[in-house]
DNA sequence: AATTATGTTCGTAACTTTGCGAACAAATTG
DNA sequence: CAATTTGTTCGCAAAGTTACGAACATAATT
């Protein structure tokens, strides 16, 4: 950016990571999955103060930011983890975070 | 959750650090924050594509998030990476993307 | 005292998100 | 073949987000 005023690709992906995961009901979908042990799953709305028609959408906004895949097999829905994805969203907020932050010795900044 | 269908400390808070790294512009606010020595910065919405108001409230979401804390010295502002929530929100996306996940063999899921 | 510089806050518009019940879809059960 | 099960999609309402220009606030200059 800085020249151009444009956010890099980096970021916007970072972000779009970010926004997925922006919601407690996300989060603990992805919990829920990642303790499944065999990527499948029934009655996730059971286990949160949602209803199911909401689930969906919040399964459906994490697998459009790539953070999950699924597979159909009516009744019942495959659903787990993407794990290329959860690995790059992994190193995206590494990165982020390991970032050296300014050392402004005693930054007089009150809250 | 699961008996008492409700969130977690934890879960809420990780979304909401979530919530707030979910727009590019905060993103880039962050990252040039970061690379700032002397916790200080002026002009930020020369670097980014979008009007000083509209970066004034993606900052006002930053410190309303706490990942961020500003002082006022009028005409200018003193703005600096929150260490303490920095950590803590490092932390807790460390700690998500640590869990293990399922290691269901070959979850045939398709994208 | 007017001007300038720097940012915030206001008002508004367009859009997106969240949530739910109801309607729908598809395979399995009875 | 009707009923059941499981989950999606629709339609809608309420609320929140994003963005901008204009108005405002405050301190330092001129």
């Amino acid at each position: 950016m800085a020249e151009n005023k444009e956010y890099s690709v980096k970021q916007e992906l970072l972000a779009k990571f970010a926004r997925a995961l922006g919601h407690p009901a996300r989060i603990a979908i992805m919990e829920f999955l990642a303790k499944q042990p065999n990527c499948y799953f029934g009655d996730i709305h059971e286990e949160l103060p949602i209803a199911q028609a909401t689930v969906s959408q919040h399964l459906a906004a994490l697998k459009e930011a790539g953070l999950i895949q699924g597979e159909i097999e009516t009744p019942k829905v495959k659903y787990c983890i993407n794990k290329d994805n959860w690995t790059l969203a992994s190193l995206l907020f590494k990165e982020f975070f390991d970032q050296p932050i300014n050392k402004g010795s005693n930054c007089g900044c009150s809250k």
